[in-house]
Parts: structure tokens; C-alpha cells; sequence
DNA sequence: CCTACCGATCGGTAGG
DNA sequence: CCTACCGATCGGTAGG
């Protein structure tokens, strides 16, 4: 009711159980994610996670309903506070390496380990991931017909293939940057996705 | 010794369990492969498998050469025949997705998947996973640089940028293919390599 | 939020 | 290549 008032203990626990368990996912994979390697880094006992999920798989959904909000805040929010066109375009690919480059998770991008893990595993949380994977490519889809429609690209520019070369090269550089450590390819992406929409490096 | 004769049962049975581990890999992940499942999907024990693998890591281990050996086939022999430069680069992109059409494992690209998840699990696997990589990488780059060198590509284009973008579009047609089964970012991904590389549709 | 437990499965071994 | 087994861990439950 009033937004004022403290969390509970309740609101706090299951809070730092998400944070661990997005941390962990990006790690173990949200199948990997086991109930008793959650509770032991959290300190408690199995039983004390089940009173905020019973079962495993509300566990999975409400992870993945967490690292989406983490996602919209960190990457979706700087994009749509630039300007409309390439400037939200250049944001969101500047925010999603950034977020990439300060460790928010320790393996890299949550949703591009998400969807490749859970693709092939239909179910309520493959849904889920689909769900929030399909509206970040939608919207970079809006972002690029913006820019078209503002002359800031040529008219010509199909949106979808261009959000799947940008998407793509975003995917690149968190593989990358997962699998060497080597940050030098954080940058080396910024300058490919400023070429290709056609900004001058800052 | 002599190369046309039939090959062993043993050899026959390692190559069977091989193809079973590399198609429960795409979907399940290296981690996620079990012995019991690999087992029972080849109709034969637990025991059986340990009489062809000493440890899980063994066959972690030869499951990620199998896979090279078969990205290699598909992907990378193909490019290789092709005439030097830009159709080379032209023929690994086609030659992926078609890979990724005709379903060679049910989850997708193995290396897209394993390099993701084994990008934090530091050991053996993961640096085998490494230079498989590294070397698919390495060798569009050569294509590239060799396209500039034969004034297919402008003077300027940096190999690095062109390789991680193009390596990009291939995970982004990936991870879309694996995620919602939908083929038509198939060609999405042929026109979209096309158009980067100059090249006229066919 | 805890302890104590369930049947199933994990990776792996012994012995054949 | 098999059966039979090992201790550890899995997801989950009972009862508090």
C-alpha cells in the first residue's frame, strides 16, 4: 500500500534468492539451477526455498520474470531515454555492452544463454523466455523504423534484417566476452555498431 | 592400417554413442548430458559405456571433437571450395544455415550452444570448446582479409569487424531458429549476409 | 524458516 | 558389453 514502507523480511529473502538464482542460471543454465546448490549460497536450508517457490519450475519463471526487469532497466531504459532513431538504437547496443562489461551477471547476458538453453525445452519457461526475447527484438525492429521514417536511414533499410544484424553482433561479443574474458571485443563491437548505423566514433 | 576395411564393432558403437551424445548435447548442454540418457537412447547400459569412455569428461571431451569434425564437414569444407575472398565468405554463411536447416542436431549449432555454456566452466572442455572457436573465428577473418586483398571488399574494411558481424548474424539466425522453429530467418539471415557483403541475390 | 526424510538419478566401480 | 552395486545429490514433502 504505501510504497514508502520498508520491505518485508519476506519481500527481502525472496529478492536475494532471485539475485542469486539469476547469477547462478547464467553459470549452471536455468536446468543446471538445482534447488540445493541455490539454498547453500544463500546460506539456508532447501526447505526455507520452498516456502517462497514450491516447485522448481515456478523457481525457473519467477528468474526469469527478475532478469527481465534487470534487463529492461539496465539496456531498455538508457535506450528510450536517447533521442528517437539511431540515437535509441545506438544506446541500446551501447547499454547492452556496458551491462555486459560490468559484470552484472557472471555469465555474460542473461536471455542469449536463456534461449539457447531453453529452446529446445517447450514448456511455461521456455515461453517465458520467448516472450521477453521476442519484445527486445521487436522493439530494436521499432527503433530502426523510427530512424528510417526520420531520414536518418536509407529508405530502403529493411528493419528486420538489420535488428538481426545488430542483435547478432551483440551475441557475438557477449560469446566472446564469456568465453575468452578478453574486454577488448566490448569495444570492438561498439565500433562495429557505429559504423553500421553510420556514427562517427566519440 | 588398410583404409577399406570395415571398420570394427567397437569403432562402429563409439561412432553410434558419439552421434547420440553430440544430438543430446544440442538440447541438454554438455553439463546436462547424462550417461544414464545416453544409455538408455542407445538401447544399452551404463557399464557399456564405460567400457568406450573412462569419465564423463572422456566423452565430454570426444563429443566436442566429433561436433568439429562435423562443423568442419558441413560448414567450413565447403567454404573452402569455394573461389578465394568474398565467395568463400559468401559459401561459410550459406553453408551454416543450411546446416542449420537440414536439422544436422535438433538444438541448433553445437559450438553456439557449448561456447555459451561452457564459457564459465573452466577446465579441458571448455578449452577444447575454445579453440574450435577461436580457429572458426580465425578463419573468417582470413576470408576477409583476403576479399580485401583481392579489392572485393573496400580498402578499409577491418576483418575483425566484419568477422564478429557476420558471426553475429549467424548466432542471431541461430538462436531465432532454435527459439521458435520458424525457418523463415533462414533466408532472413542468406539476404542479410548478402546485402553486407555486396553481393546480388540469387 | 528448520530438520528429517522420500524415491529417483547422478557419476563411477567391481567383477565378470 | 552386462548386472549389481556405491555414496552423493536431485526435486520434493511432512511436520513443525
Amino acid at each position: 500500500m504505501n510504497p514508502r514502507r520498508p520491505r518485508s523480511d519476506g519481500e527481502r529473502t525472496r529478492a536475494a534468492i532471485l539475485q542469486s538464482a539469476m547469477r547462478l542460471s547464467t553459470v549452471d543454465g536455468l536446468e543446471g539451477l538445482t534447488i540445493g546448490n541455490l539454498a547453500k549460497s544463500l546460506g539456508m536450508s532447501k526447505g526455507g526455498l520452498y516456502a517462497h517457490f514450491g516447485s522448481k519450475e515456478e523457481l525457473q519463471l519467477a528468474t526469469v520474470e527478475a532478469a527481465g526487469a534487470v534487463f529492461v532497466a539496465e539496456v531498455i531504459e538508457p535506450a528510450l531515454r536517447a533521442d528517437p532513431g539511431v540515437p535509441q538504437l545506438l544506446a541500446f547496443c551501447d547499454a547492452y555492452v556496458d551491462h555486459l562489461e560490468r559484470l552484472t551477471f557472471p555469465g555474460g547476458c542473461f536471455f542469449a544463454g536463456a534461449a539457447l538453453e531453453m529452446g529446445t525445452h517447450r514448456g511455461p519457461v521456455q515461453e517465458k523466455v520467448a516472450e521477453f526475447h521476442s519484445g527486445f527484438v521487436a522493439l530494436v525492429r521499432e527503433f530502426v523504423r523510427t530512424a528510417v521514417a526520420l531520414g536518418q536511414l536509407p529508405d530502403d533499410e529493411d528493419p528486420a534484417g538489420l535488428a538481426l544484424e545488430l542483435h547478432g553482433t551483440l551475441l557475438a561479443v557477449d560469446t566472446s566476452f564469456v568465453m575468452y574474458g578478453d574486454s577488448s571485443v566490448l569495444d570492438l563491437g561498439r565500433t562495429v555498431v557505429r559504423r553500421r548505423l553510420g556514427v562517427k566514433a566519440t
